[in-house]
RNA sequence: GUGGAUGUAGCUCAAAGGCAGAGCACCGGUCUGUGGAACCGGUUGUUGCGGGUUCGACCCCCGUCAUCCACCCCA
């Protein structure tokens, strides 16, 4: 394509044209709604901190690869936030005193990662963070799987198109060191799990005896790896499953235990959301961080939460036929300009529509009605307001609906009740 | 950061070293008080960008940028 643009865009950054900010938009909705059904609290963090937060805990790869890294001024190294869960522990660590114990809180923003990008992946993304701090109870784990199931079905989706695979890192750690596992190499090993399924099994298995382990714990930890049953030596994880199903969303859930994430940070259940055929990357993904906020400078207070990036998401309920079709025009009528002379009068009429609550959208040239007419239709506006002559004589409008083609002639008080009545809330405007 | 593929009209794609095209979309008209259909007509281009080879380059070569795919990593 000859463009005459001579400044790009930044690579992996998208431009929201009012089709996709409806989408965005029409997703920031649900996740409210869904968030604040649970009755958690919105906030926000700053988009710039500094690159150390992220060194305290969030693995070595995010920070030293991933991180949009610039200096300022003073010579400081700051990062774009690559993820929101050490700026969320940094605020409760500073109001730990005066918080009100457990906090719940959501928040849907932009982050950044330098990744290349390609179909599914961008470099600036947004992602919804919820989190639930100072419970060390299962149930605050429980409650937390819950509402990304919610969240799932609210968007349409089913326990036949997703699934949320859930397992404890805590569990996993018992049975690793059962076969000779140690804290030392568990991170490590972690790592190894996380990878099993994106690598050739003989290279995953020859990287794990390189790591020194034996044959006979590799067979052990291949064979754990497949115990679908694992999960009921863990009261935690029962307790976890129990909250769910009493929530109605265990049809969601399912035990695996090839699932320990990649961050370095979580410390008991964690859980991924993926379709089912696994042909995307996750959904959303989690668990529990006890430690984090004490790392960050804080009183030791236990947090749960996940993260769920707007990418996948988009491109799942587009490959299942479930993204929604959006009006991207507020417009709630047209109103025609017949003549130059009746411009005042037009306008007049447009500003007590406007008064009255409907979103209105004036034509400005006095051009033939068939253009005009079709302008609305093209733009999606559902009604359109006619004033000429005849109209004007009777103190009359018409007012016509595009989809059925009927309309009718009626006083600017009765169009003003037929436009109110079914006016929806617009979708770009987050409800 | 590594490997590969692709860049031609707004979109999807032709043109295989010899006049840059088609469909859709768009604009106008048939139709000066009414959109979607039909018909008629029209516009659409620095062939991503820069260089090279050639009498001649969308085509071949080099570079560069962008996009896509696979690694990598993860939302």
């Amino acid at each position: 394509m000859a463009t005459k643009t001579a400044i790009q865009a930044v690579k992996g950054t998208r431009d929201f044209y009012p089709e996709a900010m409806a989408f965005r938009n029409w997703l920031y909705g649900k996740i409210r709604a869904i968030s604040e059904r649970f009755g958690y609290q919105e906030y926000e963090a700053p988009i710039l901190e500094r690159l150390e937060l992220y060194a305290a805990k969030s693995g070595e790869e995010l920070v030293k690869e991933q991180s949009f890294v610039l200096k300022d001024r003073g010579g400081d190294e700051l990062a774009l936030r690559p993820e929101l869960t050490p700026s969320l522990a940094r605020m409760i660590a500073q109001r730990q005193a005066s918080l009100v114990l457990p906090v719940r809180w959501y928040s849907f923003g932009p982050f950044w990662r330098y990744e290349r990008p390609q179909r599914g992946r961008t470099r600036e993304f947004f992602q919804w963070n919820i989190d639930l701090l100072g419970s060390d109870s299962p149930t605050a784990d429980g409650e937390i799987v819950s509402i990304g199931a919610e969240f799932l079905r609210s968007v349409g989706l089913t326990p036949d198109e997703v699934v949320i695979r859930l397992n404890s890192r805590r569990l996993m750690e018992q049975k690793l060191a059962e076969i000779g596992i140690g804290a030392e190499q568990r991170l490590e090993v972690f790592h190894l799990i996380d990878r099993r399924d994106r690598m050739p099994p003989d290279k995953w298995q020859a990287w794990a005896l390189e790591m020194g382990l034996s044959a006979g714990q590799l067979d052990a930890l291949t064979a754990l790896l497949g115990d679908s049953e694992l999960w009921r030596e863990s009261e935690e994880l029962q307790q976890v499953f129990a909250t769910a199903e009493a929530l109605g969303v265990a049809d969601y859930l399912t035990y695996d235990a090839s699932i320990v994430r990649g961050l370095d940070y979580y410390t008991g259940p964690v859980f991924e959301a993926y379709d089912r055929g696994r042909t995307l990357r996750a959904i959303f993904g989690g668990g529990r961080y006890d430690n984090l906020v004490a790392d960050v400078g804080g009183d030791r207070i236990p947090g749960v939460g996940f993260a769920m990036g707007d990418v996948i998401i988009e491109l799942l309920l587009e490959r299942v036929g479930k993204r929604p079709k959006l009006p991207t025009t507020p417009s709630r009528a047209l109103v025609t300009l017949f003549s130059a002379d009746l411009y005042g009068q037009t306008l007049a009429l447009a500003a007590s529509l406007r008064r009255a609550g409907i979103n209105v959208e004036q034509y400005l040239e006095p051009e033939r009605l068939s253009k005009q007419v079709r302008y609305a239709d093209r733009k999606g506006i559902p009604w359109v307001v006619i004033l000429g002559p005849d109209e004007v004589a009777a103190g009359r409008v018409v007012l016509k609906e595009l989809a059925s083609g009927e309309q009718r002639s009626c006083t600017p008080a009765e169009a003003i009740e037929l436009l109110k009545a079914g006016q929806v809330e617009h979708a770009s405007s987050p409800v």
